[in-house]
DNA sequence: CTGAAAGCGCTTACAG
DNA sequence: CTGAAAGCGCTTACAG
């Protein structure tokens, strides 16, 4: 069904020279001269000439080719991410397999197996909701694939980590919600066996605790990362005699929950209810109020991942001990959390 | 650097067969019986045996993936492709390379040259706006590549064609507009070249020609779609003596942006300017007022376009006639259009 | 049902 | 600087 492709030894007949040479001058080896370069590349453009990958990579063992794997690519953070590893990857002249776990553990095991035969050289990978084991992730690392964790990690098991310092962040948007006045405050966080969400948990504690203000069981909640969970457990928590005055959400998305439950019921925001979420996705500015959240400069973390693999791993055959490298995050104050913000905007 | 790789003819030793039969079983060929079939795959799992693709790709001369290049992967309506496209490929037994050509026509072309090095049995592809020529997807073709482009589509080439109706959802649309009362409405359109936006606007034009209505030379416009373009647009045409009483725009973009405009100065939405948007990114249902748009059935589409190719082009070798196939797309009616919603809103 | 052998298109030591 | 040759790991006609 396919015409016969150009090969090298197309070229090579074509050129009356040898295949290899062609390999070399194609390839820019350094003992061709420019004049042969340019010649062999006219001849390879004139003759449609394609290189073919596969062949390479078999030959060489190495595909120049980077997995990634993400929970979701319309998350505004994992696109921004991809955006950013995609831009390094290009400098560097790798390509790029995106996967998408959808949050489904079963189908993280899936891409990372369809990663492994496809000979990617690295796996950068945030992890699903739902993983709790890394043996897939140990299995990469068998097949001597290296292995870059970025946002959410997993702790067993050694590879170097990108993400931000979640438990400061989350320390940092606490206290700006009690610098607000707000006294009874509820997170709305994720599994405790995803660590940037468990450091989250306990950055909101550690705040709480050095205020000295109470936190009653109930307001600490574990799985209140979508827009659904969110708005259930909201309105839930708005039913008690003594309701939250203020959420910090681990996530834009359980705070748009919140955002939701508190609308139906009129209440006021900021004034009677204060909201801060994680991740500064598109719609936090869009919506009203305004919501504030954490921005993780997701494209710079991206650009780290991959830097990691550029810098430290790539042709490295004693890799210095994995390290976490942190991507400083920023507190953005919109009007879901600020009376200052909100007055201001209602005079104007 | 890397140990050495599990290859069938390691598990042909430990299983005292040949590596014939091993791949064969691995495969699910039909001579092999299932005892078979499952003690090599036994086998193989044992001693952590991993397929290489890119072998098997170089001896078969298909690699039983497909590439996709769309603009943004992180546009909801391109995420929702994609989601749909993955789950026709995973059903089929495909992989899939992502790429993103970030709405340059360079970097496009560079997505091309990668994925036909790659190997891939198909491209779908949704163009750059920057996107004129077709050179780059002609190639595509004479590589034995088989192409479908999906939404936005070049007609200067043989390919089959996966999208809506633009032209009557246009005029849907405009006429729900004029059904509304407005009358002095403006268009906020894409570059001409690509035919969904030429369609938009033909079907607005059709609308208001239908309708009697007089269409300003300045109130179409070519290059609206972003939020940037939009709100500058509509900042100059909202200082007119005769500013439009809404605006239909072809991306949700352009719409947003034309809203921060109207806010900005303090004009009434839907009362003094009614707006529609074109294909339900997230944003669009949580802004407020919220904005009708047109609902592109984009996860659906991105299932037809991988259709094409598993069900008219995979080993056809006489393909049949290229076709456009066209998906419904909704109108939904929001409050950014609708005076009728609005006032329920209020009094509710 | 089973195996020996060829070959996909490249790269790269090795030799000159 | 240039070339002949081997081999990456698989699949698949071909033969039995």
């Amino acid at each position: 069904m396919k015409g016969k492709r150009v090969t090298i030894y197309d070229l090579a007949t074509a050129l009356g020279i040898s295949a290899s040479y062609v390999s070399r001058a194609l390839n820019d080896h350094p003992s061709i001269s420019d004049k042969m370069k340019s010649l062999v590349k006219a001849k390879a453009a004139e003759l449609n000439y394609k290189h073919n990958s596969h062949a390479a990579n078999l030959r060489r063992g190495s595909s120049r080719t980077i997995g990634v794997i993400v929970p979701k690519i319309n998350e505004n953070f994992f696109a921004q991410a991809i955006a950013g590893i995609e831009e390094v990857c290009a400098a560097n002249d790798h390509s790029l397999i995106i996967c998408q776990s959808d949050e489904s553990f079963k189908k993280e095991q899936i891409a990372v197996e369809t990663l492994i035969s496809k000979n990617v050289d690295c796996i950068l990978i945030s992890v699903s909701l739902e993983t709790k084991t890394s043996g897939h992730l140990q299995e990469i690392l068998q097949h001597h694939i290296r292995l870059v964790q970025f946002d959410r990690y997993l702790r067993d098991i050694e590879s170097f980590i990108v993400t931000n310092d979640n438990r400061r962040s989350a320390y940092d948007a606490t206290w700006h919600l009690i610098n607000q006045g707000y006294q009874r405050i509820a997170f709305f966080g994720g599994p405790d066996h995803i660590a940037i969400f468990k450091d989250r948990k306990e950055g909101f504690l550690d705040a709480m605790r050095e205020a000295r203000l109470p936190v009653p069981y109930d307001f600490v909640v574990e799985n209140a990362l979508s827009k659904e969970a969110g708005a259930r457990i909201a309105s839930q928590l708005l039913e008690l005699k003594e309701p939250p005055q203020a959420v910090f959400a681990a996530s834009d998305y359980g705070a748009l929950g919140a955002m939701q439950a508190s609308r139906l019921r009129n209440i006021k925001m900021p004034g009677e209810l204060g909201l801060i979420g994680f991740a500064n996705e598109e719609f936090t500015e869009l919506i009203q109020p305004a919501l504030s959240t954490v921005d993780q400069k997701s494209k710079e973390l991206g650009r780290c991942a991959a830097n990691v693999y550029f810098t430290k791993l790539l042709d490295k055959k004693i890799t210095e001990k994995p390290s976490v490298q942190i991507i400083d995050s920023e507190i953005i104050i919109r009007e879901s959390s600020s009376v200052a913000i909100q007055q201001n905007m209602t005079h104007s």
